[in-house]
DNA sequence: GCGGTAAGAGAAAACCTTTTCCCAGCTAAG
DNA sequence: CTTAGCTGGGAAAAGGTTTTCTCTTACCGC
């Protein structure tokens, strides 16, 4: 049979299975698996042979009949409540680029703040045989309107609260607030104001702490944070208020921002007020989402709390456990990282 | 035996199997899955109490098993180069939501713009017999990595490129720029002004087509489109260019801008110089990106390419070509939808 | 030449469910 | 009483793979 090298025709129309594989080879499926897996006793070219005819005739084994058997489905959930939301999207990434290379695949299920749509998501995992699920969200001190505490496959809790007693990731929030609030006193900056979002969130007081903290630390003034919303409106209001009163002296020199859109809207404010940044003010802001970033005049410095590296760390931990590996249980802090761009000024040489 | 109402062990260490609820119910496994599934012919009560018995039970088929039979996995895969982007994100959630409903999950694979990449994913599900693949991205005129155009399951592109032949759905976005152009004209605007992104991508040729069209269609004076950037750096360059020169009488009433960065660049860049936004001046963007459209002042009219529905309509296109329904090949374009704010003022009562 | 051993390969069970076919028992008609 | 027909339910195959066990053959040392 002189054939041709043709090459492996990797979309047939119907699949090919070991059966097939076997016949043509003329072995049994037994040994055909075992040649393909490395397993058994065989010789060496008898295993060549197989393998060279499964490669030939584009054999892909099925992975249903594969899990079905060892009870391991190499798939696992993304639950998040926050699909729209810029959060979750990195760590989802990241959760997917962790796990693809091992040959996982990640089901998306978005279940928004429904307690119904949580439910069918996890039974339908549960049914396809998820070897474990990442519960990941917008918050990270609100639980997902699903209960997972007593499923029976490992569970891991990325950026959103975790059950007691499990696996958790979060981003290192109180270091993330030192790196920014450190970065203003290494640049000399003294009188460090601190706006950020609603007092309804467990973030905004973990931040406003560790502000407080590297203040004392330092023997400087703790000006009381300001508390409002997340957003650019909130930023102007807090520059009014900042910025509105008495004489030059008083103002702050350096605004440590709850987000980048308050950070936006502060600098926006200081620009209409004729107040420069850096040159008379610092700005720092948290999240570093890059459009928001690079979009204000100057460009933001933005602690950066790696969501994707976040959610690849979440994917990891969660294949150590499927691998039966014990995990440590209680929550993780993954560091941040400060971005610096250009509204804080450069260091002193 | 007088059990008091236990409740259904829905998360038992080790899942129930058919055999299990048979035994228990004291009939072979042939009737107890007839009963469970509405099959073949029984007395009632033994029906039902093999129904009682496996929700007792807690029982759930394993769906790898089902699948194996069914050569129907439940099961689809989502391939999106847009992971990071806004784009995606609501098309996520909407191929997502319209297919939970029905028991069909899916797989979420994010392959940037890596080949290798792109093709490993879809040899993962292959592998894993999905039944078909939404193919989506970050630009209409764009390619995904990868060469779905052969395989043995159905492909359904939206908001990206699709292969010759396919089914593929994007927004009408000639549509949305008239949308937008003839909300000036009702508004009685007339010199409008359109600023664009880069000449390279497609959209930005049919929105300002469409731009042409209305305008002609109205005999008012055709500006020639300033095309740049997806920057609100940009937005301010071209305010700069529209408003620099001559007198008031030259300038324009109206613009529409490409996408919603680019608007509020254009707000700014008005507010700067002193010119009303709407008094004197309409602004219309893009994309609907309600964070920025938002965060404008005023607030931002703008066009929604209803991603989410788009992704929606997606999936159910998806659903219907995996239950064999032929359905029509070719791109099929789905309205835009105006977003009314504050950026244009109130038409005239 | 014989017992022992190891290599090479296959048969069959297992995973869990669905579906087709068949059987036993009963009723009603002839 | 025989036969046809129906009813309720079970046996078994199928789906594709992995794994354990078993079998055959050949080789080695004595």
């Amino acid at each position: 049979m002189p054939s041709d090298a043709e090459p492996a025709p990797v979309s047939a129309k119907t699949p090919v299975t070991l059966r097939e594989v076997a016949a043509t080879a003329g072995v049994s499926v037994a040994t055909a698996s075992k040649a393909l897996n490395g397993q058994g006793r065989m010789t060496a070219e008898t295993r060549e042979r197989i393998r060279e005819t499964a490669r030939l005739l584009g054999f892909r084994p099925n992975s249903l009949a594969q899990s079905l058997l060892r009870k391991r489905s190499f798939t696992v959930g993304l639950l998040t409540n926050d699909t729209y939301g810029r959060f979750s999207l990195p760590l989802m990434a990241g959760v997917s680029d962790a796990l693809v290379d091992k040959g996982v695949s990640v089901f998306l299920c978005n279940v928004e703040d429904d307690q119904r749509l949580g439910q069918l998501h996890v039974e339908a995992m549960l049914d396809k045989r998820v070897d474990g699920i990442v519960a990941t969200g917008k918050r990270i001190d609100r639980h997902l309107p699903v209960d997972l505490s007593d499923l029976r496959i490992p569970v891991v809790y990325a950026f959103t609260q975790p059950d007691p007693g499990a696996v958790g990731l979060v981003s290192d929030d109180a270091g993330g607030a030192r790196l920014a609030v450190e970065h203003f006193l290494r640049l000399g900056r003294r009188r460090i104001a601190h706006v950020s979002g609603p007092a309804s969130f467990a973030v905004v007081h973990t931040r406003a702490e560790a502000y407080r903290d590297v203040l004392k630390e330092n023997g400087l003034a703790v000006n009381e944070p300001l508390l409002g919303a997340w957003s650019e409106g909130w930023g102007h209001e807090a520059v009014a208020k900042l910025f509105g009163s008495a004489g030059r002296e008083g103002w702050p020199d350096a605004v440590f921002c709850g987000n980048d859109q308050i950070a936006r809207g502060v600098i926006d404010a200081l620009r209409e007020r004729g107040i420069s940044v850096p040159d008379d003010v610092g700005v720092i802001g948290f999240d570093n989402w890059e459009i928001v970033a690079e979009a204000t005049r100057p460009p933001l410095t933005s602690v950066d709390m790696n969501l994707s590296t976040l959610g690849r760390e979440a994917g990891l931990a969660l294949l150590s456990l499927v691998d039966g590996q014990p995990a440590a249980p209680g929550i993780r802090k993954l560091p941040c990282r400060l971005v610096v761009r250009q509204s804080c000024g450069s260091p002193p040489e």
